[in-house]
DNA sequence: GGTTGACTTCGAGTGCTCTCGAACTGGAAG
DNA sequence: CTTCCAGTTCGAGAGCACTCGAAGTCAACC
């Protein structure tokens, strides 16, 4: 809690290292609103805080789901207004949720015809 | 098997319908090399066959599930050379699944994550 | 025989998500 | 004091997978 005169938080560099995206996502991010200004140090140098991460880590697994950007972006708003929003938020994620398990059981459904190939291509082996 | 005088397969139009793509893909498809030449009519339009089209089907799965065109460019590459390329393309085709059964898990630990938040909105509108 | 509509090729444009280069700055080590 | 590194902003560029517009052709229908 102390942003007097201590040097706190971590590096754009140390940040982009954690949450395993590049310093320049994570600069892009900030720019596109997904994330909320970051804390400066006294050389104009970003500082990221541990809830500042956590929240990096949470938009990559948004982002790795597959939700778009304008989405993330239109959450991150959501959230900076505060718990007033929090059906809203609530809302954004559950219908999220029904995408990622459709998404899901497309993939079964496609695991399940490339295992078929794959015994197709194993059998055709044997017998040649 | 009759290729003389009558009409066969279908068009273009038809076959985005029934495979899920638009003219313009399956186009951009067999230009890009994902797609054996597909029959001509006299006219010069082309003519699907069913074949043809259980391949755009299997082409559909492999996109669905990530696999770069790239990639699929060098299956339908494998597939042209014949039954000596079997091996190879069962290799591509087990070297996919690992990274759909990779992506599945990363999936349903993503999963996890926003089920907890979820959760956490909920209990939040609750005691507010 | 004119109109309609689906097709043809070609190259250019779009949308999304980064990714990078250029030019610069500030702090730390030797 | 110089060198070096990691950071800064800005706008341009890249990669991927389409998507479309333009200009033309062909067969079918009225």
């Amino acid at each position: 809690m102390d942003i007097s005169t201590q040097e706190t938080g971590i590096s754009v560099g140390e940040a982009a290292a954690r949450v395993g995206l590049t310093t320049y996502t994570l600069r892009w991010y900030e720019q596109e609103g997904l994330v909320a200004p970051v804390g400066r140090d006294s050389a104009g140098r970003r500082r990221y805080t541990e809830s500042d991460l956590d929240w990096l880590l949470l938009l990559t697994r948004l982002r790795r789901t597959g939700m778009p950007v304008r989405d993330m972006r239109r959450y991150a708003e959501l959230a900076r207004l505060g718990d007033r929003t929090l059906g809203a938020r609530r809302a954004l994620f559950e219908a999220h949720r029904a995408r990622v398990l459709a998404r899901m059981a497309e993939l079964e459904e496609d695991l399940r015809v490339l295992n078929y190939k794959i015994d197709i291509y194993r059998k055709a082996e044997e017998g040649r």
